[in-house]
RNA sequence: UGGGGUGUAGCUCAAUUGGCAGAGCGCCGCACUGUUAAUGCGGAUGUUGCUGGUUCGAGUCCAGCCGCCCCAGCCA
């Protein structure tokens, strides 16, 4: 018995196989009938028809269900009506695994909760597969880039000690030291790694217990940091618009029949797939933004509003940089051209998706640093070990974090980030 | 933590001024030899989120509570 995955069938044409897979649809007219079969590879139809098959045969086609797992004999050959353009000619059918019929999940429109509750079938759906499929495939070239690149992999510790931004930690006991912490971002481990390797990223989940709601954020997401010695903002504007082109085109050449089924403006996507992106100065943002009649002052942050509001005049990703020290984090270098503001970046999605990486060059200065720290009131004790990379041989250095899930929405164009992670951990939902 | 919604059959949703609890899908039965969420005919399906109040009568009005969704903030 030979057998085959059904995105390798136009290769079997002519020939007898077995597809094991799960039924996803059924449909009867009579003395014909169809199976729709899917197994994670493609979807095949297999015909029925009753005069050809043994009655053992034909009883076993009527008891199926939805989504009970089969394997199903027949000889391949191309059908321009059956969806993939090759079908199969059943002649022996036998149920790996029975469903019940109560199956929870219907060729029908369900409400988001519901699919969320079910997320665990809903995951086997066309749309869910496309999404994972280039989540797969962006994680895939990420890795492939910053390899290529002469990047080290380091991953850096989830549970930490006290030590991180400033939003809401998860805490957990760890032993006789008191609380352990869901680390909130790998950054001063990859600072520390950066010294010791040269150029390093992390890739690895991060977790946030801010009461976020919105379709923008998770509790547990997946964040990106390279972090590199040597390089000055500007250069890491460079790294992180290369990475973006390089991700983008990935997937606009390995991922069309995905693109497809989302449905997605592929011509969109081509326009961010080629370089420059501008880069503009915050105090010329925010001057843009008041022209175009957002109530946005020098000193504060951009809203999400502004955001979309900014980046409506330009059809790849914009940097945003230099913002105002107040605004961001204590580890950011001050700009020497204007000391009111840090050498950073945003990068901002089109299309309104929003921030996808946030990024600095850190600061290096000691003395600059503790100032930072005791004017934010944080535990200085904490970070000793961070303020020691300033101590000895400190080095000019930058990074950033790549927000995975928002980068794979704005790629799909999903309307919410939970589509982009298999089990989305958010405030309100913990299962499956 | 604010602002705005919403909760009725397994699912998606209707229900006029307060007056018999409804439809589609799914499911069951029958018919049908090329279906694409097949189609046609017939059938079963309810603690209207919870608690209390007003009323002859509440899915509908009032009070409190609970769940969820969207927007904002925080950020990736």
């Amino acid at each position: 018995m030979s057998y085959a995955r059904i995105a390798e069938l136009s290769s079997h044409a002519g020939q007898s196989v077995t597809v094991r897979g799960w039924v996803t649809h059924l449909r009867s007219s009579g003395k014909v009938a169809f199976i729709v079969l899917r197994d994670g590879t493609g979807i095949l139809q297999a015909v029925v028809v009753k005069s050809q098959v043994p009655a053992e045969v034909w009883e076993r086609f009527g008891a199926l269900t939805q989504e009970a797992c089969v394997a199903i004999t027949g000889e391949v050959r191309a059908d321009a009506r059956a969806p993939g353009g090759h079908e199969m000619g059943l002649a022996a059918l036998d149920v790996i695994g029975a469903s019940p019929l109560d199956y929870p999940i219907q060729p029908k429109e369900h409400g988001v909760d519901y699919l969320l509750d079910h997320r665990h079938f809903w995951l086997r759906t066309p749309r869910q597969v496309a999404i994972a499929r280039i989540r797969s495939e962006v994680e895939q070239a990420i890795n492939d880039f910053f390899y290529e690149h002469g990047f080290l992999r380091v991953d850096t510790p989830i549970l930490t000690a006290a030590i991180g931004e400033r939003s809401g930690l998860f805490a957990t006991e760890y032993f006789d030291l008191g609380n352990a912490y869901l680390a909130q971002t790998g950054q001063l481990y990859g600072e520390a790694a950066a010294a010791a390797f040269g150029k390093i990223y992390t890739f690895g989940p991060t977790f946030r217990a801010e009461k976020s709601k919105t379709r923008r954020h998770l509790t547990e997401f997946w964040m990106i940091e390279p972090e590199v010695a040597f390089i000055d903002s500007d250069e890491n504007m460079q790294l992180q618009e290369d990475m973006l082109v390089f991700i983008v085109r990935r997937v606009l050449d390995r991922k069309q029949a995905e693109l497809k089924e989302l449905e997605r403006e592929v011509a969109k996507l081509e326009a961010a797939a080629s370089a420059p992106y501008p880069r503009i100065d915050y105090t010329d943002a925010v001057a843009t933004l008041q022209k175009k009649g957002s109530a946005v002052t020098w000193g504060d942050d951009l809203g999400a509003e502004d955001e979309t509001l900014l980046v409506e005049d330009y059809s790849t990703p914009v940097f945003v940089k230099n913002y105002p020290k107040e605004a961001k984090a204590f580890y950011m270098k001050e700009n020497p051209a204007d000391p009111r503001t840090v050498l950073c970046n945003d990068c901002l999605a089109p299309e309104g998706f929003g921030e996808i990486i946030g990024g600095s060059q850190r600061e290096d200065d000691l003395e600059k640093i503790l100032r930072r720290i005791r004017e934010e009131k944080l535990p200085e004790d904490a970070y000793d070990w961070y303020l020691a990379l300033r101590k000895y041989g400190t080095f000019p250095h930058s990074g950033y974090g790549l927000g995975l899930e928002r980068t794979v929405a704005w790629i799909c164009g999903t309307q919410h980030i939970r589509e982009c992670i298999a089990f989305p951990r958010m405030m309100h939902r913990l299962r499956p």
